[in-house]
DNA sequence: CGGAACATGTAACCTGTTACATGATTTC
DNA sequence: GAAATCATGTAACAGGTTACATGTTCCG
């Protein structure tokens, strides 16, 4: 239940049609929610016909013509309302874990490759976060709203750290005599 | 495509039934791959009837009596190919980050309690895993199955840190003035 | 014998993924 | 006018979640 509470944070941040969205899902908010435009226009579906949002009056046909969403009051509501409701953490999911555990009763073959894969992935992913707090997050902006954004950028940052020490430590470790 | 081959790799440590393996996944397994019972006997019919795996001779009624699976050849050979082959690293989705991104526009109200909630149990999981890391991987034990099993407990002590400290980072900074 | 704990399952639903379909606009 | 790109969708399926159903064994 959470795509829907994405959609409607990127639209408050700037109405869009679902192209755009997609766009967006790519970076942006993609970066900790990800979503395939087929997921994005079902759902915003669903969002207009429980008017949490309007299409922007255009007059046309619906094939092929751009669409702009907007929010309603009752979207931001919504929003407000799931925001502020408590939460779980997720349990971790990750197959590449996984992938170690069953090596240790199938056997190692193949899985270091893909440690020394995962690692240059993570570190693209580093760079890009870090670039990104460079341009976006220089000193000194510290309105409420952009120290919420760097926070989680921040995450960002952290994690793909995390996953850079972790990997590069893992391997060491497998390789070692 | 990633539950059978968490199953597999259980039935591979130990040959189990649906109840002790659903009870095996909120411990263990569970702690990067977790799994419901409804899910754990769906996918054990379906591995059955594959042939990956098969129900230790236990004759008498289906409900109600416990059944034991062991993993059988075919089963293994597919856990080694899933092993083995390249995978992608799966983009980050976490609700957290995505309710302070939305607090950018809908306001902070209720997710700071919840930063602190969220605090005090990662707190509580670093605490458990290292607990297993003091029981389970005392200095000396090197094998390369337990070296697989340390790395992977190592990266759940890791990720617990990086959640608390970015988490007691975040809650700072927006309480500050 | 009644209730708790053990044990296996079914069904309905929601979310996410993959493959495909179709129309509109721009560009060469 | 053909091809590329923009833009919106449909359908089928796979995987995960929630609620419920049912039988067995143990213990007081």
């Amino acid at each position: 239940m959470s795509l829907p509470h994405a959609i409607l944070t990127a639209l408050l941040e700037k109405p869009s049609s679902g192209l755009e969205l997609t766009r967006r899902f790519d970076k942006s908010i993609g970066y900790f929610w990800s979503a395939t435009h087929q997921q994005i226009y079902r759902e915003l579906g669903k969002l207009e016909r429980d008017g949490a949002i309007r299409a922007l009056p255009r007059q046309g046909v619906t094939r092929g013509q751009k669409k702009e969403y907007e929010v309603l009051p009752a979207g931001r509501d919504e929003l407000a309302r799931w925001t502020a409701a408590s939460q779980d953490p997720k349990p971790l999911r990750d197959t590449l874990l996984l992938r170690l555990r069953a090596a240790a009763v199938v056997g190692t073959a193949g899985v270091q490759e893909d440690l020394h894969r995962h690692l240059v992935l993570h570190q693209r992913q580093l760079a890009e976060y870090e670039e990104i707090e460079k341009r976006d997050f220089p000193p000194g902006k510290d309105a409420v709203e952009d120290r919420l954004r760097h926070v989680v950028l921040r995450a960002g940052i952290d994690l793909e750290t995390f996953w850079t020490q972790w990997l590069t430590r893992t391997i060491e470790e497998l390789e070692a005599p």
